[in-house]
DNA sequence: TCTGGGGTCCTAGGACCC
DNA sequence: TCTGGGGTCCTAGGACCC
């Protein structure tokens, strides 16, 4: 239930915060178990992860035993009850995992997959979600066993050509994806909820600058820029729109990005005078590349065409350096001490930077 | 009835080039 | 000058996942 809607029915009750640390260091605990078995883990979120055990039988015994000992470790030494689905391929061992949700282990031997997935909803299905398994609903398909069997151009009608052949080979148990390590992002964002706002310019200034410090800093810990920025301004009724621009170059300067997505916000609202009010701004850089740091050693040729930060113009040159200063400090006394005076006290800091950085995907190199 | 923050992928239309 | 085909890139929106 939504804070609010909590607040309005019970206007006594006790908001008790996050232990956001508490939950990285747990969910790390429990992959440092898992990488015990094999070196073949592919962590999906804070507490999710696929493992390939096909070398480690022969060390830890068959699937469903590997499993077992897992749950068992994890339950003795850190405390916390573990499900796991152990099955032939990723989208089957996860369905598995579903069904045996909270605290089981469901085996599905290679034997029986058709057995077990045909009479399971269609919602189980890894990509449908509530809209796509409603229209299934409305052309009569509600278990996976009946979207299997179900004529390919009814589907593609239904689902596009591109969506509907995945479905079927997930509901047939094919699924060719393999366990792999950490794949490298392809975009970076942030957003703020706002709570409905008049859409002033002050608080879109300073809510941009805070979100585009966060993201723009995200991006130099990786040495990363993008050609993209996208933002995407939210009203009343959840209804959104998104702007973006393509680079020639990629940014990763703070006040540059914080320029960008104050123009693109500004396209966005001129657009839509009905709209007053604003619930979320959010920004997001993709088209991401490697930006090897500058070496300011060497001579630089000195060019000042229109490329937002070239590393070569002297705004870019002197908006590096800030950066790089910045960076630098907060790296050894912490995000808060310092920053641009209207990002540090803007209302962006309503989530705990400990959330954000919770739900952050690990950024690579 | 609509939390909150971080992502990926697909579609469709249009601009542009050969 | 007109027609037609093929490909790439960009933009906007939306579904879905954790």
């Amino acid at each position: 239930m939504p804070g609010r809607k909590a607040r309005e029915l019970c206007p006594t009750i006790q908001f008790v915060g996050g232990h956001f640390p508490e939950y990285q260091r747990l969910g790390d605990a429990v992959i440092a178990v898992l990488d015990d078995f094999t070196p073949l883990v592919e962590r999906v979120s804070i507490d999710e992860a696929f493992l390939d055990v096909s070398g480690s039988v022969h060390l830890f015994g068959p699937p469903r035993r590997i499993a077992v000992r897992i749950r068992e470790r994890v339950s003795n030494e850190i405390g916390l009850r573990l499900s796991i689905g152990v099955a032939r391929t990723k989208h089957l061992a996860k369905v598995a995992s579903q069904v045996a949700k909270p605290d089981g282990l469901v085996v599905v031997e290679p034997s029986d997959e058709q057995v077990f997935l045909d009479p399971l909803p269609v919602g189980l299905i890894w990509g449908v979600g509530r809209v796509t398994e409603e229209r299934l609903r409305q052309a009569g398909i509600v278990t996976i066993g009946q979207l299997a069997s179900t004529a390919s151009p009814i589907l593609e009608h239904l689902l596009g050509v591109v969506n509907s052949a995945k479905l079927v080979s997930l509901a047939a148990s094919i699924d060719p994806r393999r366990v792999g390590t950490a794949r490298r992002s392809k975009s970076v964002g942030a957003q703020a909820a706002l709570g409905r706002q008049l859409a002033a310019p002050p608080l879109v200034r300073d809510t941009l600058g805070f979100l585009a410090d966060r993201v723009a800093g995200r991006l130099r810990e990786c040495d990363q820029g993008g050609r993209t920025v996208t933002v995407r301004v939210r009203f009343p009724g959840l209804r959104s729109v998104t702007r973006s621009i393509t680079l020639g170059a990629p940014v990763s300067a703070t006040l540059s990005l914080t320029e960008l997505a104050n123009q693109l916000v500004d396209s966005a609202l001129t657009d839509h005078p009905d709209e007053r009010e604003i619930t979320l701004l959010a920004i997001s850089v993709s088209n991401l590349c490697n930006e090897t740091p500058v070496q300011l050693e060497l001579p630089l040729p000195l060019r000042t065409a229109g490329v937002v930060d070239s590393p070569s113009s002297a705004t870019g040159l002197a908006r590096r350096d800030t950066d790089r200063s910045v960076d630098a400090i907060r790296q050894k006394f912490g995000r808060t001490s310092v920053g641009y005076a209207a990002v540090l006290f803007s209302n962006g800091r309503r989530v705990p930077d400990e959330f954000r950085e919770l739900v952050e995907h690990p950024t690579r190199r």
